[in-house]
DNA sequence: ACTTCACTGATCAGGTTGTCCAGTATTCTC
DNA sequence: GAGAATACTGGACAACCTGATCAGTGAAGT
C-alpha cells in the first residue's frame, strides 16, 4: 500500500480541477518546486494509485442517458470469469464485479432509453451460465464518482 | 446529444492509453493535422462528452482494498436529496444514486477491511432518514469502469 | 450555384518539458 | 549522536510543444 501525504492529495486535486495545467503552473499554484510535483506525479504513477487519467466521458452526452444496475444468478458449475468475459463483449455494459449474497454478478449498465435497456438486458441474460437477472434503474446520480475526498480523508492519520 | 465520429473515439482511445501523448504526437499517430485534434478535443469538452481528465485514483492503492454496494430504505418523508447529501459528507461514499424498486438509494462504499467496513456502514445508517441497509461486499473486480467501448459502438450506427 | 463547415498545412512567439546539478533540510539507522 | 538516505529547492539548458492565426481546399446542405 502506498503512503500519501497532504501534498499529494493536494496536486491530484488541482489537476482534476483543471487537467490543463501543467507540471509547472501547477508548482506555482502549489507553492512548491517543479520538480517536487514533477517527482510526485512519477511516484504516485508508478505506485499504482494512480491508474491513468484516462477522460470522463459522459454517457448521457453520447446517446445512453439510462443507468441500470443488474444483479445476476449463475448457474453452479458455470465459472465467474467465463460469464463475465462474455458480459465484457457487451459495450453497454461499463463494470462487473463479482458480490458475496445471495446474487453472484453485480453489473452497471448502461442503454439509450428505458424500451432500449430491454434490449441490452436481453443480451446480457443470452449469455451461458446466467440463470437470471435482477435489474433496477438508476433515477438519478446524487453523488457523482469521487475519490479525492477519501483521498484527504487518507493522509489524515 | 452530441454526435460523436470515429476519430472521436479514436483521439480519446489514444489519451486513455497515452495520457502523456501532446496534440501534436496524437495528431501525427492518427494522420490528422494538429488543428483538428485540437478542435475536436475542444468540442467534446464543451459538448459535455468529456466531463474531465481526472486521474484514476485506485482505493486499493491508498489503503481502501474493500469495495461494497449498499442499498437503502429511506423513510417516507425524507427527502433523497437530503439524505445523499448527508452521505455525500462521509468520504468512503464514492457514489450514490437513486434508483427503483424496493429500495431507495444505492451507493458504493470502501473500507480499509471488512472490519472497518462496519464503520463506515455504522456512519451510513446513522444518517437521519435511513431505516435499513442491505450490504454486498465485491469480491473481485471482473470488468473495470470502461467506457470507450460504448464509444466506438455509439460511432458504428 | 452559394453558403457553411471542417480539415489541411503553415507560420509565429512564448511558454513548457525533460533533465541535469549542487546545496540544504529532514528522517532513519546503527 | 554520527552517518546515510531521502526529499525538496532553485537554478540552468536545449528541444519541444502549445495556442493562435491564416489562406486554401474539399464536402455537405440550402
Amino acid at each position: 500500500m502506498a503512503a500519501v501525504d497532504a501534498l499529494d492529495a493536494r496536486i491530484l486535486d488541482l489537476f482534476a480541477a483543471e487537467p490543463r495545467v501543467g507540471v509547472l503552473e501547477a508548482s506555482r499554484r502549489l507553492g512548491v518546486a517543479r520538480g517536487t510535483v514533477q517527482a510526485r506525479l512519477d511516484r504516485l504513477q508508478r505506485d499504482g494509485v494512480v491508474r491513468g487519467w484516462g477522460p470522463d466521458v459522459d454517457t448521457t452526452a453520447i446517446g445512453y442517458p439510462v443507468t441500470a444496475f443488474a444483479t445476476l444468478q449463475i448457474e453452479q458449475g458455470s465459472g465467474h470469469t467465463t460469464v463475465a468475459a462474455a458480459l465484457a463483449a457487451i459495450p453497454e455494459v461499463l463494470e462487473v464485479y463479482t458480490i458475496t449474497g445471495a446474487e453472484d454478478l453485480w453489473c452497471r449498465i448502461v442503454a439509450r432509453s428505458n424500451a432500449d435497456l430491454q434490449r441490452v438486458i436481453d443480451q446480457v441474460v443470452i449469455v451461458r451460465g446466467i440463470q437470471r437477472a435482477s435489474t433496477v434503474i438508476a433515477l438519478a446520480e446524487q453523488v457523482p464518482h469521487r475519490v479525492l475526498p477519501l483521498l484527504h480523508a487518507a493522509t489524515q492519520p
